[in-house]
DNA sequence: ACCAAAAGTTCCATATAGTGAAACCAAATT
DNA sequence: AATTTGGTTTCACTATATGGAACTTTTGGT
């Protein structure tokens, strides 16, 4: 959301930082300057063109010499295929959220966790049928959606409290926590109950049901859930899906123990 | 296709050398142990191992310490979705290729060009209508569909004798052109007639007639393509979707220059 | 249970590749 | 014509990657 500080690359040498400038220009979302680039970055000047230099020559980045412009390249996009096709989660599930969206007709979204973001893989719409990339692939805030809190939930203690760092607590509505000790409290609840509720807490009139799911150690490999309005659904109303939910997340669950790569 | 050679990369680097670990994970399309890549590249264990090291630190890699194997991570999932919605192309065809979709009820495909292969950045299917990542990012061969032909023809001459190079010219079916005059002949004709055909070049039973998208140098930004099997269709019935194509490129074209990011 | 081979990880002296201050060039701007 | 701003190149320095080899762990065979 809000990206204004730079990012600090512990280790992980040259490659780590060409990695950063990438995350830099992506982050964006829109063709940028060199100058622009420079000014966010924490590198001097000709480390920062060198590295530019070296990304477009790999296509990680595209550079646009008429208005001297940076974008993500296209080469991205032929490894995301790769990646999203591996990763396991997404390809298994889709059979299930196809039948789970034919079932219910209702929004469903089907996210991952990533550095305490949440990361959706998948997504059925209600209305439009048809959405490619310009839903998979990408990121939401943690600790105010249902996908998010479902995820902190259900997660490893020392991975929880790192995930729980990255939390930037923007108060988007009314309903949103904005504070670490709040969130915590929720997520022991989440914890109980098996499923986390988005009350309006990251768009106003939008609430959602969420649930985990989860490997053999009770951690959660990704969440799934149910979105919908105020206009059409009450929060006691959406959580009547929660028992389909829970058992397509098992489904998915189980699906991923027993996946094994084709040999 | 067949990716058994090592792919060696000039310069760019420990960079360009992480980034070619990253294509070779990908490469394989399952997960891969550490040994297999060792196999493959070109650089000395320790180097190999310390790259896929980095990457995975990066979440450019997911590691699976169960099984020993890496596969593409997470990250580049995120970063492609930032990739596709910049690239102009994919997000401004977007409405156009709905409305011919609707009015074709056939099965169309948005391409681009990427290292002499043809990277599908957008599908419609007259089937099933969900297909999010399993196809945007999918690659096939250049010299031997519809758009890889008519994306072929009408590239600037230098990149066009770069892209040549890259093709490996294996022989699917016996329609398939396996050798660069062929090929070279053919696109001259494209080239003057403004379409190409797939006459069942990559698979059996499977025919397509596919149009460039013209920049205002007359170089393809992009191709699109309609698909059909001999079953539904003959060569020249699905010529006469030929005009409906050639409007849509021209639309999509136009949108394109006119493009302007929101400032 | 043992041994041998294969797979994976760490070490460290060396050299290569990245660094970044500064100079330079080219467009805009005054 | 002079100045500022944005972008590119240079080069001496050194931090970082390298890779052969040693070491550890795992696997598989008898």
């Amino acid at each position: 959301m809000e990206n204004s500080t730079i990012q600090i690359n512990a280790s992980d040498g040259t490659v780590g930082k060409a990695l950063v400038m990438l995350d830099l220009v992506a982050s964006f979302e829109r063709p940028v300057r060199f100058s622009e680039i420079l000014s966010k970055s924490a590198y001097p000047k000709a480390t920062v063109y060198r590295l530019l230099q070296t990304l477009s020559n790999q296509s990680m980045l595209d550079y646009n010499a008429q208005t001297a412009t940076y974008i993500p390249g296209i080469r991205l996009v032929r490894l995301a295929h790769s990646a999203w096709r591996q990763s396991a989660l997404a390809p298994i599930a889709r059979p299930i959220l196809d039948d789970l969206a034919d079932a219910l007709g209702e929004t469903l979204h089907l996210a991952q966790m990533d550095d305490g973001h949440v990361l959706y893989v998948d997504k059925r719409n209600a209305e439009k049928p048809v959405e490619m990339f310009s839903s998979a692939g990408k990121t939401g805030p943690g600790y105010c959606t249902g996908v998010g809190k479902a995820l902190l939930a259900f997660m490893p203690e020392k991975e929880q409290a790192r995930a729980l760092m990255r939390q930037s607590f923007h108060k988007f509505t009314a309903a949103t926590l904005t504070n670490l000790p709040a969130l915590k409290a929720e997520l022991l609840e989440i914890a109980s109950i098996g499923m986390a509720f988005d009350r309006e807490e990251h768009e106003p009139g939008i609430i959602c049901v969420a649930v985990p799911i989860l490997n053999g150690l009770n951690h959660a490999i990704g969440a799934l859930s149910l979105t919908s309005t105020t206009t059409h659904h009450s929060l006691s109303s959406i959580e009547r899906f929660a028992p389909k939910l829970q058992e397509a997340a098992r489904k998915i669950s189980d699906a991923a123990k027993n996946w094994q790569f084709p040999t």
